[in-house]
DNA sequence: TTGACATATTCCGTTGTGGGAATGTATTGT
DNA sequence: ACAATACATTCCCACAACGGAATATGTCAA
């Protein structure tokens, strides 16, 4: 099974940067592609194709006028996201604490070994 | 060029829904890979590939006694994300009183176009 | 209609993914 | 030394993603 598609939910929509870009910059105000392209300095046709993604996954809104197709960032279908990080939130004072006691006590017993650490690879 | 690699950044990293499920698992407190395995009741080599993921990332803690390896949610990794979501939750309330405007005017001269609609594909 | 403009879609090629199965490595007990 | 246990790594593979280029669709103006 390869990666999951990237309109399967918001977490894999919002993996790619440049989409983070686009929503952040959609996000005050709605703008028309073309401004996205310029500002952005992306291709065209690769900005039609995130916001395409942004769209199937509910991420923005859209908005035709003639030629020009407004979009703008739906805020709201960001909230699970925000909600999601925010139960890790309860843990973080925990750990520090946690972290602070074990300084404590290695700085009285001498304890100098690195337990706990985050160690990559 | 392909998609980021999951290891790029913890935002490609926790859009595999396995890695969310071992993140949340792993918030309380410190588990051996063992009950990993056992509680999200997926393959031990599939388990450790994804805890590999996580540490190139750093959203995890390793610590090792004996044969075992205890890991940990390191949730002050998961900040960067909680911020990034935060940035947007200004627009909420600002969005909403826009909806709420425009539904009153609709109201008012029986405008029921569906403006600003999400509107998917 | 024709042409210009704005955006979307398709085709192509490269690459990293995640599962399964098999194998490797480290640690412990006998 | 040997077997058992706990994890990690490797190999294979089907597949979706992304960029770039080309092309298609849709809308307006003359």
């Amino acid at each position: 099974m390869p990666r999951a598609a990237t309109t399967s939910d918001i977490f894999n929509a919002v993996a790619e940067a440049r989409r983070r870009d686009i929503l952040a910059y959609l996000a005050a105000d709605e703008r028309p592609v073309g401004e996205i392209v310029s500002t952005l300095k992306l291709a065209q046709p690769s900005v039609s194709k995130h916001l395409k993604v942004l769209r199937d996954v509910g991420l923005v809104h859209v908005r035709r006028e003639g030629r020009q197709v407004f979009y703008r960032t739906n805020v709201q279908a960001i909230r699970p996201l925000h909600e999601w990080t925010k139960t890790f939130e309860q843990f973080w004072t925990h750990q520090l604490s946690r972290v602070k006691a074990r300084a404590e006590a290695a700085h009285a017993g001498g304890n100098t070994r690195d337990r706990d650490r985050t160690d990559n690879r």
